[in-house]
DNA sequence: AACCAGGAGGAAT
DNA sequence: ATTCCTCATGGT
């Protein structure tokens, strides 16, 4: 078992990341010993690795640690977490804007990346229209049920088990023919090597727009969320998202929902960094669990 | 008890 | 090119 230690640039609140990816059921955390357990695949592989917190949010610091694979594990577990991406900047970016309270509220909250590019798009496409406490039962059922699990964390099942699924078999988990549709079809595509979302990091963002939602299944938002909880762009805002909208209803005190032409006016002043913006306004309207 | 939910596809205009 | 309808179930 390997051990290494990390320092990294503040602001970054590790408590604040754990409230977040705790909403998501799916993930162990134990919040006591501010302490992750992240299952990722390297070369197909399984392996699950542990972080902890065990800095402040001005001067964070991990100890994280493993059975294998050291090397190309803290370099993945890098980029989950955005150890590399200074949020200095960014709160810089946003201190004198609309969204000034809503960014000191939640200050040093990073952008923290799904653990799998294939799981993000399920994940995705089973949330899509959905309210939140059900789309993460039916993502929870469907992980546990067809997944697997590997000292203590949840992996999503291979494309290749998922993709040997039936309509039935989902439909007896509440997934709507459509969506067990989805997920069956898009996990042949990645599966069969059609697909290859590792291949698009290098991407830019409408290119992978544009591959994604030739997908039956995946729209414009799907692919949008793909790039930001699965890939870390840093300027997407998924206008068409419910949560961003209320967000917006509430932040500019709306009668009703804003509209598309709206949400472009109001989202215009925050480029670069739209997906902060998104993340930022999405947890303005994210209530802790229990 | 309606109405909505971190949408998308397909048909009808 | 836009607008409308359906999907299907659970939360509020």
């Amino acid at each position: 078992m390997w051990k290494e230690s990390i320092q990294i640039e503040g602001p970054y609140n590790f408590d604040l990341v754990l409230e977040r990816i705790s909403l998501d059921p799916l993930h162990e955390i134990d919040l006591i010993n501010r302490l992750i357990k992240v299952p990722i695949l390297i070369n197909g592989k399984p392996y699950v690795y542990q972080v902890q917190a065990v800095g402040t949010g001005d001067a964070p610091a991990f100890l994280i640690s493993g059975e294998a694979e050291q090397e190309r594990a803290m370099k993945r577990l890098a980029d989950i977490f955005q150890w590399n991406l200074p949020l200095s900047h960014i709160h810089a970016h946003f201190g004198e804007s609309k969204l000034k309270d809503i960014f000191e509220t939640h200050r040093g909250t990073p952008l923290i990346l799904d653990f799998d590019l294939y799981g993000c798009l399920v994940k995705n496409i089973i949330h899509q229209q959905l309210n939140m406490a059900f789309a993460q039962k039916l993502t929870m059922d469907f992980v546990h049920t067809y997944g697997f699990r590997q000292d203590g964390a949840w992996f999503y099942p291979t494309p290749g088990r998922a993709a040997a699924l039936t309509v039935d078999e989902l439909r007896a988990l509440k997934f709507s023919s459509r969506k067990a549709e989805y997920v069956i079809g898009l996990s042949e595509k990645v599966a069969s090597g059609e697909l290859d979302l590792e291949g698009m990091r290098e991407w830019s963002d409408e290119a992978i727009i544009d591959e994604l939602t030739k997908v039956r299944g995946i729209g414009r938002w799907t692919a949008e969320n793909f790039l930001l909880f699965g890939l870390g762009r840093p300027n997407l805002f998924p206008k068409a998202d419910i949560g961003i909208q209320n967000a917006i209803k509430l932040l500019y005190n709306l009668e009703k929902k804003p509209t598309m032409d709206e949400m472009d006016q109001f989202s215009e002043q925050w480029h670069p960094y739209l997906s902060y913006a998104s993340l930022y306004l999405w947890r303005s309207i994210e209530k802790r669990r229990n």
